[in-house]
DNA sequence: CTGTTAGCGCATTCAT
DNA sequence: ATGAATGCGCTAACAG
């Protein structure tokens, strides 16, 4: 691979001209700027970016860590950071961090592989988001709060979200409502949960353990968990599954069981992903503003890159999409 | 930040002792390791990933081109490349091409950001991955043939894909067989529009070029064609979508106008993505590998890696998956 | 076992 | 307007 050294030197002039001209600086004359050129097009000269990076400290990339690349969660995320990164004139990356210690995204946050971050995945630790953030790298982090220097907080409001849903189902008339859960260790997860006991509370429905399923996020947990109910068999009024996929979950377990579901029993999810519409019966469902979400926080690195860091956090409003999952629409009928 | 320098000055000893220390040779004994170790953490020290890369021109990563990273498509891709990656020890990054001449998957490639690089992209010029492909940085190209040194092909045999769906249809007793087509520069398209005229001509069907109806491979696009279909107030027998995301926007608009597709009109899609399965009716559709592409498109990069450039073209087999939009399942009562 | 030194490829300061 | 020289942070060949 030819180096801006074979081009100066083809183009027989010192290797700072060469670079002042490949960067199309004032300071060199014309002639001597199209001679460089011209060289760098015969020796197909291709900078190296990496050498870049290292000499000027700054990667012109935003890093974007997702707990795994293949979720069907992150699409409208990407779109809201993609068009804010592009329009700053910066690059962005889509980073795993699946691996644990050794996964890509621990390597960009300790080796500063990027000049900002994005992390929506809970396996990243605190600690390594506290070291890693700096005022060349700031980090916004999307699903847990962490004060700490460089590191910014935009959230949905789970909680406010939840409490939404077991409110809309408690107006369906239910009492009985199971509660199926995401990890333990996911913040996401605990305020839902934390959104579901107040509304209970708040509607003097005593709480029972008993309730709560777990279902990992996952489509699988949430269909193990639907089959749990149907062999320990009871099938509780209505269920509010903390996040979409374990709630398809939940249909397809009733489903090979005949029982229907917004009719025999209600069910609302929360994430409003694009399957959501689609399956049937059609999910009702808390929405999250996850564009804009996206947008919002590659804005705010870029506001940070700029020294303005905001302290506080941001909170973000849900909607609930009432759609046939949990039975309202028949109600009214 | 605290460089190697640092360390080695506060450890006493000279940089590459404290390199070697840090990188855990046999060549440095165990008591310095450890006062280096101990420099090292007091300074929280990081290397700068960038420098190492310069240095060893190397950069332990793998690049994956999308040409939208927000795809509903690619999830079972990734997959099957993050597997194999990270078996190899290798860091993988997803790169969206969007943004033409200026994206980051041009100046990936340009740059040499990575040591291998797969492409799922028809805006990636033909040209561009030629000049980019080296010993050092093999491409593997997911969506067009093209023979060029360090450049390896793998192919989902999208022309035998649609003839099949085709051939299906013609089998269910159509003969008036619309083809809803993607972007004309798409060879996947192109390809699987072969299969369908092959198909109607294998069946002494002739082909009329009113069927064929442009969706750019886009759920609006599809949707548009399907409405189009209704203004002219000319519904075929059946329409072979070539892509899934077409067929369902196919679905959408035809819905609205209380057209009953699996009875008045056949529906078959191509690519069985996620939602295939759970939008009503099921659609039947042609499901390719995409894990497997993923597992082999990065074995054959680690292959390429290490010297084994295997020259000829791979081709993946297609399967058709019958649901209901086709109508086969009625017809069969 | 440890230290000295030379680059990796580039941008940039300082002379000229 | 151009060139010589320096260093970004790191690894590794070489010397001791």
């Amino acid at each position: 691979m030819a180096t801006i050294k074979d081009v100066a030197n083809l183009a027989g002039v010192a290797v700072s001209t060469a670079s002042y001209a490949l960067n199309n600086s004032p300071r060199v004359s014309q002639e001597t700027k199209e001679k460089v050129l011209a060289a760098a097009k015969q020796l197909n000269y291709q900078p190296n970016g990496i050498a870049r990076d290292l000499k000027l400290s700054k990667t012109n990339t935003i890093g974007l860590i997702l707990s795994d690349l293949s979720g069907p969660f992150y699409s409208e995320l990407i779109k809201g950071v993609q068009d804010i990164t592009i329009a700053n004139g910066y690059d962005l990356i889509a980073i795993s961090s699946l691996g644990g210690k050794n996964s890509t995204a621990v390597k960009f946050l300790k080796e500063k592989r990027a000049d900002g971050i994005i992390i929506l995945a809970h396996n990243i630790d605190n600690n390594l988001i506290i070291s890693a953030a700096r005022e060349d790298m700031p980090i916004v982090l999307l699903d847990r709060p962490l004060k700490a220097k460089y590191v910014l907080n935009i959230q949905v409001d789970n909680e406010g979200g939840a409490y939404k849903a077991v409110e809309h189902l408690i107006a369906l008339g239910h009492r009985k409502i199971a509660y199926l859960s995401g990890p333990n260790n996911s913040y996401d997860n605990l305020k839902r949960f934390a959104g579901y006991k107040k509304a209970l509370e708040d509607s003097g429905i005593a709480f029972s353990n008993q309730w709560v399923y777990q279902g990992n996020f996952t489509k699988e947990g949430g269909y193990h968990a639907g089959k749990l109910m149907l062999l320990q068999n009871y099938i509780p009024e209505a269920i509010f599954a903390a996040n979409d996929e374990m709630a398809i979950g939940v249909i397809e377990a009733f489903k090979e069981a005949d029982i229907l579901i917004g009719e025999d029993v209600a069910l609302v999810g929360f994430d409003d992903i694009q399957l959501s519409e689609y399956v049937t019966p059609a999910l009702t469902t808390v929405r999250q503003p996850m564009k804009e979400m996206g947008v919002i926080a590659a804005q705010q690195v870029f506001q940070a890159l700029n020294g303005n860091f905001s302290t506080e956090a941001i909170l973000l409003e849900t909607k609930l999409i009432i759609r046939d999952s949990c039975g309202a629409k028949k109600v009214k009928l």
